[in-house]
DNA sequence: CCAATTGTTATTTA
DNA sequence: ATAAATAACAATTG
């Protein structure tokens, strides 16, 4: 489910958790979401340390901890963090748990493709600090995109849109919903966009995820009851996912297919291939 | 039983 | 050699 501004809603989650102690962990040793971890090292230098402060950047959450212990978060497809009562009981798929006093912040993720990382030292990990530079950053130039669209030339548009090199937090719903503001159709090639679509796209990529972080992550301190809970009905959003859906702006039938590798959604009056 | 799934990476193909 | 396409990962749901 998580793409950016899902990601920052689950980070604001668990940002109840910050200022308290870690009394202890609870973690699945085997499973695939600690490989490359050693969970070992985790649960020893976490139990006792306090969660100070948390970040999130593209997909990735970042949470930082006493003593300069880091721990990274990746929800993968199906992954989630919710947080729970102290009494709570651990669910099959809440693979990691970190138990403080008064809470339980929980790591769900049953098809297992999300990543939990630790490490420790002064400065934030390198998984984290190369990270390519955000979409609402000043680095994210009309000039970096079509420069990046002119050397992936001939993949479809939809597929470059979802490389996490250029496109930090972009995934499928995003991808779709950003063609569909640009007008743009999800097979054309990427070397084929003209000056004038990529300056749209540049600038509809900027746009989304302004109104992503504003009505799924929520302002401020205000967090959404739930995910999607402010998603208008104008976005693509909720009407791409089955057979059957209408295009909020034409109210035409919405076409899907797969484009690069992925379930694609379009509008076809409003985006043409030619 | 078959096909699907909002992500990433390793492997295969062009 | 490079870039694009595909398979694989795991679990669940329709």
């Amino acid at each position: 489910m998580p793409e950016l501004a899902e990601v920052e809603f689950f980070r604001k989650r668990w940002s109840a958790g910050h200022g308290a102690k870690v009394i202890a962990v609870r973690l699945h040793d085997d499973k695939k979401v600690f490989r490359g971890t050693s969970t070992a090292l985790l649960k020893r230098k976490l139990t006792g340390a306090r969660l100070l402060d948390s970040a999130t950047s593209a997909k990735q959450l970042l949470f930082r901890f006493s003593s300069s212990h880091w721990l990274g978060v990746h929800l993968g497809m199906s992954g989630e963090l919710r947080v729970e009562t102290p009494g709570y009981a651990p669910a099959k798929h809440d693979h990691f748990v970190l138990v403080q006093r008064t809470r339980q912040l929980v790591f769900n993720d049953p098809r297992m493709f999300g990543r939990v990382l630790f490490s420790s030292g002064p400065k934030p990990p390198a998984w984290w600090t190369r990270i390519a530079p955000a979409i609402l950053s000043k680095k994210f130039t009309v000039e970096a995109v079509a420069g990046f669209l002119k050397r992936r030339g001939r993949a479809p548009i939809k597929a470059v849109l979802l490389m996490q090199e250029r496109f930090p937090g972009i995934g499928n719903w995003m991808a779709d919903d950003v063609l569909w503001r640009a007008a743009i159709h999800p097979k054309r090639l990427a070397g084929s966009l003209t000056t004038a679509e990529v300056r749209t796209l540049h600038r509809e990529c900027q746009k989304l995820c302004r109104l992503a972080f504003d009505t799924i992550a929520g302002q401020g301190r205000y967090l959404p009851p739930d995910l999607n809970h402010h998603i208008p009905q104008s976005w693509l959003f909720w009407h791409r996912w089955e057979d059957g859906g209408r295009c909020p702006r034409t109210g035409q039938l919405l076409r899907r297919a797969t484009a690069g590798g992925r379930t694609t959604c379009w509008s076809p009056a409003r985006q043409r291939l030619r």
